[in-house]
DNA sequence: GTCTATAGGGAGATAGAC
DNA sequence: GTCTATCTCCCTATAGAC
């Protein structure tokens, strides 16, 4: 691996960085350069152009979050009903909370480059589709356990879902701590509502 | 009220639209012009400055916004409390789903000008407070009335809400019916979670 | 109040030397 | 692979006529 290769992994931290602060159209390539300590034509060696930087950068973040995600599920798959959920929980919060490749993706699915549109929603909502059917998985489980009411278990999984998600939304208006701290409150609701009897 | 305030007023709608597509720094002066049918010079007329703009509609928004939060609030005021719950989550939702100010303020919250930064979330921040204040309230009178379960008000408010604003994040990946259904899936879990025994 | 014209400053991208 | 220099386009904002 020589020095373009180093370069180009360097380039994509500071354009993670930018996209994720200033979104694809406040992003500016000469900052990036910058960023990098390089000349910003160099960019354009190691790229073809912006919007093929924001393109490499989403799927690579795509993929570590689909490993991330299949790595929490299955790291737990022993653990009973509720400290299963609790533990996918925390993990998720974990590492969306205060990540800047979380960030990145939040902000690229509210303001995609016209061009990558479609391809961002699709891409995402497959994505939570993926997570959300794991999590239907645990809860039919949970069912046959006895450890989970009787209820659809995809809707469980959602409204999970959506709780997990809204730290997304929230986490820019609190501190790490206080969204994890909210969380929790939320967790012993949500827990609450699908126990069984 | 003069021909100047007609086409501030159109100005407005336009801004919004622009805003609410394509974030502060993607919307374009000359095509908000150009969708009022005026001279792009005669914004300056109207408006300062572009970020001039974005304060103003923001303000605008923020204040209908929370008319409309109290306006569902005490609306309902005389229900029982599922049906009054019930009845603020279905208002909400049908508030902002395929709505433009909303849409707006969520991507001007997701990626504010710099220099409107700590304004605009302090903003948010704070009408969030008040909404899950007062769904609190509805909490703590539920808990009296033997409607909901002895628990902290303040988390069942704030579960309540994650669930709610959770429309912001999926409602680009999907239909507004097919949201409305999820949503009604969320509630029926959410309500299992809290109602009395 | 609205227009034409243009200032003035970036932005993304490329040519070509080293 | 990286640089200097530059092209070209586009954007916000203003000056000044009507």
């Amino acid at each position: 691996m020589g020095q373009g290769a180093l370069t180009k992994e360097r380039i994509f931290q500071a354009a993670l960085k930018a996209f994720a602060l200033h979104g694809y159209e406040g992003a500016r390539m000469d900052k990036i350069a910058a960023e990098v300590d390089i000349n910003k034509a160099t960019l354009y060696f190691h790229f073809k152009s912006k919007e093929d930087i924001l393109r490499e950068l989403f799927q690579d973040i795509v993929l570590k979050y689909r490993d991330k995600m299949n790595a929490i599920v299955t790291g737990c798959k022993d653990m009973p009903c509720k400290e299963r959920l609790k533990t996918i929980y925390r993990e998720y919060l974990e590492y969306n909370l205060d990540n800047a490749e979380m960030d990145f993706w939040n902000r690229i699915y509210y303001l995609p480059p016209t061009n990558l549109r479609e391809e961002i929603i699709s891409i995402t909502s497959e994505s939570k589709k993926e997570f959300v059917a794991n999590l239907a998985c645990i809860m039919e489980e949970g069912i046959k356990q006895k450890e989970l009411q009787q209820m659809n278990p995809s809707h469980m999984a959602y409204t999970f879902y959506n709780i997990l998600t809204c730290i997304d939304l929230s986490s820019g208006l609190m501190s790490k701590e206080q969204a994890l701290l909210e969380m929790d409150n939320c967790f012993e609701v949500l827990w609450n509502g699908i126990k069984g009897m």
